[in-house]
DNA sequence: CATGAATGAGGATTCATTCAT
DNA sequence: CATGAATGAATCCTCATTCAT
């Protein structure tokens, strides 16, 4: 009988992609902020103003939604200027790439949580677009390693998944204490101690110039006085 | 009336403390196998041939019994022989910690999920016992990591969280995709890698022939004659 | 703005009567297909390339459409040729008027069951004109029984109505044994055994004391005397 | 605090068996009032005193408990005495059995429509226990049939499948006609009426020598020759 | 005439947890 | 000590139907 105020049904009544944004932005922040575990459609629902009903209309399954909010974040981000840089040297592009994972997974940790813990298990996960899209994440960095191999600065005695697994792993290990509420850190600094760790490693000896070749041409001169030595002493 | 069996008898009433041991080593199967979200109070009580009521008479909640799990476990490992070597060279005890650590994850690679991505979630965390069991574990890590630094050997201008999260990360990033069944790894082998990486980094030692084997061949030989020399000259 | 094809206005734009006729032709194939259960109105709104709010125009209810359809398939083969044999012997015709029964209803066995086991089960059935198209089937076989009693050809001392649930019953077991999909039948052998049985039952002999023969053999006599009779008269 | 009444405790809590049985026995009543496709969990619940988790707990789905529903109906109804009759002639065989089978079925109208009309479509149906119920119900009958065809009384010619759809085709027409409320019907009367014309079909005679068409033919004769002395009397 | 958008009212199933015996 | 019985509170998903445009 009483009329509905017209605000109220413009509100209600939007065009179709602008309510699966609607819904995907609202389904979004709930998985944000109880994880996958305690995301409840109807929460999403009542946040975003319509009935699970309509949730459905779009979606076609919980977890179809929950994927969807993951690939169009990935798409996001994945559509953001990345200025992939081919020339530099190996140490700059390697941060360049590592702080932009970073700081794009650390932009939302419970979203990637969900990504790398959960939809990767899931059996799949390899014919999901956000596998493609993952792989994209980590293709960015691997780039790095791999064109460094080629050109004889990185060495190529350790498998190319243990390094994967060392910087992803990393990466990942900092953003779920942070998740986790253990204290922020610095995008700039994380990034840069991953890429020293991952080139240089932790041992005290490297030189003040900087790379190893000095340490080995130091050697080589030790080496070379010594033989000498011990020829003449003979 | 009819009298059961004694032997039937004494299955089923055990004194207090069989009955906790053997339900919690049956509800460690099944968290392991189901993984904590699928992990069903039925089934425990099912596979262990008691009630649930029994079940909830020992553990007032199924989270208590999930954080005694993961107790009971950390303490059975670290119950094991761990011969914290605190001489020999820091690249040695640093692998064998790494290696103890990898080889521990991943015997229950599920239990280990559990708390290191839930349970460290837990508001409550920090009170928990295996918040201290899981200190220790890394704490082996570290011992040696803090040793170089004091012995001058290794750098201490890289922030020890971010060399804990790098070893960690890397070690948990391998275990979970053991986990989800992307393929098995050689715990030795990745022990050696990581700690190559974390000690050395991946740069080309640039030595000209080319790997870093012919350095230690060079420095044997260097260490070798000044030993002789040494020798000669008392 | 920009024009659609004229083309498309014409397939989207109908007059009501094409409407409906192609939202019943459609309907009937979703309920051939799933049964009335499974039947949905989203279902028969995509197929038939409109929306379900155009379905709901023009039919009050999904009920209502279900019994249009079913009524629309009655209208069918109830206007095609039944040449009902008022002549020849009732054998035949008893044979014409299952075998058309069997051949209609075998046709579409999916509707038929919806409306012999579900419409008629509605406490408006009697006032749905679907009733009386079902009565029209009924009485064409039913015709030939009564005319046979009239004519002294059938026995009269079986009620019509268990004559009737015979017959169908017998029509409509064989049906939905083939909805079933436990394999074809042939509806001319089916015909001919029913309208055999119902005839003659499958005794293989009338038995001496029964009354059949009883009559047969007083029949043998009148014909015998009046035989005579004529004879003697001529 | 206030303590329940013993009374209702004593009702609340039964043991499994009577649970089950209860259970049972008001879902079969909910079965024969809704029909299955109104056959709702909850009702059968409420009606009996208990709550739908505990009907669960025994069964674990609608369908399962619909199934054992049917069949302790048909265990009940098998277990009573049926004197197979190995003796006597065939009609009074074959008039008990079709005796049985519709009062039977009579008696539970509603569940026997489900089991003949809804599981029997069940892809599993053959595998099911009810299957091998309904076998036995219909062996009783077909029994005699196979003997009277054995023994020479009875035709051969006929598809065994075809007396069978007509006998239990008309049995089961006459149920749904009574379940529907188009009134009652006499089952003595019923299995008279099926039996006599399967027996001896509708025909008003049955002359020796075999086919109606003798007889016919004679009438007709007698029939025109009766015409022609009228018409010389006039 | 046509429909895109929206939803109310279910409805089956799950599971940790309680408690009388 | 042990447990059989019971359930409250969710939670995902469905679908006929309405209505503003």
């Amino acid at each position: 009988m009483q009329p509905r105020s017209p605000a109220r049904n413009a509100a209600r009544r939007l065009p179709r992609d602008q309510r699966v944004a609607a819904i995907l932005l609202t389904a979004r922040a709930v998985l944000r902020e109880r994880g996958s575990e305690q995301f409840l459609t109807a929460e999403v629902a009542e946040r975003c103003g319509t009935s699970e009903a309509t949730i459905y209309k779009y979606f076609p399954t919980k977890r179809d939604l929950l994927i969807q909010i993951a690939e169009s974040w990935f798409d996001e981000f994945l559509a953001e200027d990345y200025p992939a840089r081919a020339s530099g040297s190996i140490r700059d592009r390697l941060y360049h790439a590592v702080w932009w994972s970073l700081s794009s997974i650390r932009r939302e940790p419970a979203l990637t949580r969900f990504v790398l813990m959960e939809l990767r298990a899931d059996p799949n996960y390899r014919s999901m677009r956000i596998y493609q899209q993952n792989r994209e994440v980590v293709g960015r960095v691997m780039t790095v390693i791999e064109d460094g191999r080629d050109k004889g600065v990185l060495r190529a005695d350790l498998s190319r998944k243990l390094v994967r697994d060392m910087i992803f792993g990393a990466i990942e290990h900092q953003t779920w204490a942070y998740l986790r509420g253990e204290g922020d850190f610095s995008v700039d600094e994380s990034a840069e101690q991953i890429t020293e760790v991952i080139l240089r490693g932790i041992s005290a000896s490297a030189p003040s110039s900087g790379s190893l070749s000095d340490a080995v041409a130091m050697l080589e001169q030790v080496t070379a006085s010594l033989k000498k030595q011990s020829a003449g002493e003979s």
